[in-house]
DNA sequence: AGTATCCATATTGTATACTATAAAGCAAGC
DNA sequence: GCTTGCTTTATAGTATACAATATGGATACT
């Protein structure tokens, strides 16, 4: 899967965490010329981003235009369905599976993640979080739940930065509940990779259910909290 | 996923079905400036379909070189864990969520196998199968699994393919397994419809298990069985 | 004789010019 | 006055020319 080539040309790189940045928003249309002169290319390496985006599902072809992908809100409980069996696999496989350059690639990115948990923006902090996501995904030593994962993850997090993003402003309420949340994520973080370490897979198996849940919880404080007004409950389309 | 989208260009899809159909065998180099002389367009074309085949996972990255995507022994048993996995949980979405557009697109999908079952190439046989189960993944309507499913799928028709291509000589033993092979086949494939129809997940992912077991006792049957000297063994890379 | 470097060539990557097509606006007819 | 069809214009699709790079071979030097 595409997803899953953290190559790709520069050109599509650069799309891909513009977009994922919210940078470019979810049902903005894409003009290869105007994105051509933005990048300084000619549109043929633009339009092969977008060909490659595409394919990832960050872009929608619509007509013959193409689209930031919209965030459809009815997909919202089949993204956490797919996230809860995924990550479940994927953990059960990782803590089968694991190399040990795998283990140090997670360790890695958790203390990556736990690093920038205080005094950083929300992308840095959830860009930390996918990696760390993703370095157990690779673990996993199977390319078609891989794709599958990191598919699901990419669109987590799209869906994530859309609702936490910085339009809304921050109540002190938010900001104690936030630091309680990254709290328990680090603590849950560490206990999965505690379980890959030990080819515990039914504790890995478990702990996914618990990061699922920990995951949709929060979003749904968001999406049903009435902090939205309407503009904002549009997430593209 | 890219897989899913039963449009793209014209050439992609030509470029497609003469991978999946090992026209262009696996491991084999894909010349651009060839190609295009040979579809009779430019490059330009050639290249943009070569980026949607990279993305779907039939195609390659060797350097700046493009392949078409080698089938490695390793990745068998992979392949076909996914394979239990993703069926399992789209016959189960797809006796939940299927629309009755859903039940007469498998329905026909359905007939069409059963009419090509006879007399006709393996080619066309397995891609009237291939399209029955893409049915089924339409109807599970969430579009993580659908792609999941889609990409597992993809690549086991094209293993099936390369295990029991023409190059083999059929003897009188195999013709007979074939047949009965393809009635337990049909078979299930009217339990299968029937459950879905019935909204039964549970007997759907049941039967998910069964038609699993058919597929890989299948192809054991021919990994195993060492009618392959080691030139054929050789599939591609 | 073997190896390393350099040049030649083949092939991919990029830019630009041209073509086809779809959407929008205007006009004319109903 | 609204609808429909044609024309215009903007934008995507394609071709071709050009640039960069990688690869293979040949020659020279060790």
């Amino acid at each position: 899967m595409a997803t899953t080539e953290r190559d790709g040309n520069k050109i599509a790189r650069h799309l891909r965490d513009a977009i994922l940045r919210l940078q470019y928003r979810p049902g903005q249309n894409l003009d290869e010329a105007e994105l051509s002169e933005a990048l300084g290319v000619s549109r043929t390496p633009v339009r092969e981003a977008i060909i490659h985006l595409v394919a990832d599902g960050l872009v929608v072809r619509d007509g013959r235009k193409a689209r930031v992908s919209p965030l459809d809100l009815d997909d919202v409980p089949k993204l956490y369905d797919a996230l809860l069996i995924s990550s479940r696999m994927v953990q059960r496989l990782a803590a089968k599976n694991r190399t040990e350059d795998d283990l140090s690639s997670i360790k890695k990115m958790l203390m990556r993640f736990e690093n920038v948990t205080e005094a950083t923006s929300g992308v840095e902090r959830s860009e930390a979080n996918l990696e760390f996501h993703f370095a157990i995904s690779r673990a996993a030593g199977n390319k078609y739940f891989q794709a599958f994962y990191d598919q699901v993850l990419i669109d987590t997090i799209r869906l994530a930065r859309v609702c936490f993003s910085d339009q809304l402003s921050p109540n002190a309420d938010s900001v104690s509940s936030l630091s309680a949340h990254l709290e328990e994520t680090v603590r849950q973080h560490r206990l999965i990779l505690a379980a890959i370490e030990d080819a515990d897979a039914d504790t890995a198996d478990e702990l996914a259910v618990l990061h699922h849940k920990l995951t949709t919880e929060r979003i749904k404080k968001v999406l049903f909290s009435g902090v939205f007004d309407d503009k904002q409950l549009q997430l593209g389309s």
